[in-house]
DNA sequence: TAGCAGGAAAATC
DNA sequence: GATTTTCCTGCT
């Protein structure tokens, strides 16, 4: 199935694609190929226009439209995050980069599996988990994955996600699974709550325990941003941590920047984490979470060059 | 709050 | 080829 969505405001697929939100896309050749919603979406943009093919009918141009929120004034939100010369530097660099709307059970496990791992590798563990767990089908010849559902991993066994090179993450990823299974972790409120009570329901704790063991403030905050639509959410990564103690001295508390400095070691306590993060949605606004991913988007490309 | 473990792979030296 | 780092959380 083949269409064209036109573009009525900026949009960068590359930008956006290659920003760290998600981790099953691939570019070969000139197109991106990502498995999205149980099908595979091929997309190649030509200035105002995404030509996209689906390998089901039932991915559209609203599909399409929706997941890469193409109905997200940008221009709005680039201008109101443009607090500052470092900020504005970034979105010039990287404009057209658009947050994604995820689903949201993928989203959760993907990042429970992105501790202490990078990218590569983080794409590579999903991969493995979906090769084992998802529904296989076939597009252009080549055999796909479908993310595959939390009850599929809830039923396998630690030792048997282990397999798939998750370390130590396969415990975690089995519990969450057997949480969002069970029904324990209600994504439609998340979604319908204000930011601070949807960050409280992710991270609650259900006769006396976690519901969600795995899930930190970051991740609770990647899942916010990119699933659940919460754009005040603003992850702290090391990239950004170390960012922000360079080009945000003052909105980072001393003992904390001093640390940092020192040792080099971006961890932060929960405490130190949300201070921060609620100091950064202080001089981002309520498009926070935008400006978090023009910001990692430079902390990384700086690193390189 | 601080310190550490956790597993494996990528990045770096 | 060894060492360091890696979009971190849980435990003590």
């Amino acid at each position: 199935m083949e269409f064209t969505v036109p573009l009525g405001s900026p949009f960068s697929l590359e930008h956006t694609l290659v920003s760290g939100q998600t981790f099953r896309w691939a570019k070969r050749g000139d197109w991106w190929y990502g498995v999205v919603g149980g099908g595979v979406l091929k997309a190649k943009q030509e200035g105002d226009l995404l030509k996209c093919e689906s390998s089901s009918d039932a991915f559209r141009a609203p599909g399409v439209s929706d997941y890469f929120r193409l109905g997200d004034d940008l221009e709005h939100v680039l201008a109101s995050i443009s607090k500052d010369a470092t900020i504005t530097r970034a979105v010039e660099r990287f404009y057209g980069l658009r947050l994604i709307r995820q689903d949201r059970w993928e989203c959760l496990a993907s990042f429970v599996l992105a501790t202490n791992a990078n990218i590569p590798r983080i794409a590579k563990m999903v991969e493995a988990v979906c090769r084992r767990y998802g529904e296989p089908f076939e597009f252009e010849g080549e055999t796909y994955h479908s993310f595959p559902g939390p009850d599929a991993l809830a039923r396998t066994g630690a030792a048997d996600l282990r397999g798939c090179g998750l370390g130590y993450r396969a415990p975690f990823l089995k519990k969450v699974a057997s949480s969002v299974a069970r029904g324990d972790v209600d994504f439609d409120a998340v979604t319908s709550l204000p930011y601070e009570e949807a960050r409280g329901l992710l991270l609650k704790e259900l006769f006396g325990e976690k519901v969600l063991l795995g899930v930190g403030p970051k991740v609770a905050d990647c899942v916010l941003l990119y699933s659940c639509g919460k754009d005040e959410a603003f992850p702290i990564d090391v990239w950004i941590a170390r960012a922000v103690a360079r080009s945000y001295p003052r909105l980072m508390a001393k003992g904390l920047r001093e640390r940092l400095k020192r040792d080099g070691k971006a961890r932060l306590g929960a405490g130190e984490y949300a201070r921060l993060s609620a100091s950064l949605r202080r001089h981002f606004g309520r498009y926070a979470g935008y400006a978090q991913q023009y910001l990692y988007m430079a902390a990384r490309s700086e690193e390189l060059s």
